[in-house]
DNA sequence: TCATCCCTGTGG
DNA sequence: CCACAGGGATGA
């Protein structure tokens, strides 16, 4: 579920409650987590709080506790436990950091040195980004949402990336022209920036909320995803949605080409 | 480059 | 009942 901008949100709202305190607890609900491997010595001080790509990362110094969300996760911050799927549990000595997550794929682990094979992160300076677009041969969304690439693009920022940069989801990444690589080049971090502003997306279902409780503003913002049939906002024709790779993709067919 | 699987929940 | 869901590893 979450993607870059709500894992920014969630390590955002977290970094106050556990930055330079002292974990007292941990709890493993889930049975499918018993493979964090090395058992944290207990208290541990969480030194510093990040995001790599949709990864969570609380570091200690030597180690370093990895979460990834996947499709339904969440973390929260509250004193109680919470209604839903907890899996795993961080207590602290003023509240506690919930993991929360009924489809049960995400995962934690502990690991020292976190060595990853994630892209460069799609904010700030993409100057790197044209000349490795031109060279692949996948379609740019599914080249938006490799990891490898690029980190952190799921599949609402592709579909909301690519209408900005008016490109139709299935071209393949090297027929982009210089324009359109320019223009993908400037969505990318533009996109994403605004739905951070936002707090992210939270969908009709409401799955998804910060750490503290926050709606994500950008459910409003969608310019495509999740619009089948509904009327493109900037030209009114109907969003289409196909399939790709699996996954639904959406867009306009009259403003991406 | 794909289908499949991992899981569970929801909605048609 | 079946389709589908903010992700990603795997194997053909």
């Amino acid at each position: 579920m979450p993607e870059l901008p709500e894992v920014e949100t969630m390590v955002r709202g977290l970094r106050p409650h556990v930055v330079g305190k002292k974990i007292v607890a941990v709890e493993i609900l889930d049975p499918k987590l018993q493979n964090m491997e090395r058992t944290l010595p207990l208290p541990i001080t969480v030194a510093s709080l990040s995001r790599r790509g949709k990864h969570i990362l609380f570091d200690f110094g030597d180690q370093t506790l990895v979460l990834h969300l996947r499709m339904s996760g969440r973390v929260l911050w509250s004193k109680r436990r919470p209604a839903g799927r907890v899996r795993l549990s961080l207590r602290f000595a003023d509240g506690t950091v919930h993991l929360v997550d009924p489809r049960r794929l995400g995962t934690a682990e502990v690991v020292r040195g976190f060595s990853d094979g994630l892209g460069p992160e799609p904010v700030g300076d993409l100057s790197w980004l044209p000349p490795v677009v031109k060279e692949s041969r996948m379609l740019i969304k599914l080249w938006l949402m490799d990891q490898k690439k690029i980190a952190g693009i799921g599949n609402i920022y592709a579909a909301e990336i690519l209408f900005r940069a008016g490109i139709a989801p299935d071209r393949p990444a090297n027929s982009l022209s210089r324009a359109e690589v320019g223009r993908l080049r400037k969505a990318i971090p533009a996109v994403l920036e605004e739905a951070i502003a936002c707090c992210g997306t939270t969908l009709e279902d409401g799955l998804y909320r910060g750490p503290n409780g926050e709606i994500g503003a950008f459910a409003c913002e969608l310019a495509v995803y999740g619009r089948a049939g509904e009327r493109c906002r900037r030209c009114g024709s109907s969003i289409v949605r196909t399939v790709l790779a699996g996954r639904g993709t959406y867009a306009c067919p009259r403003c991406q080409r």
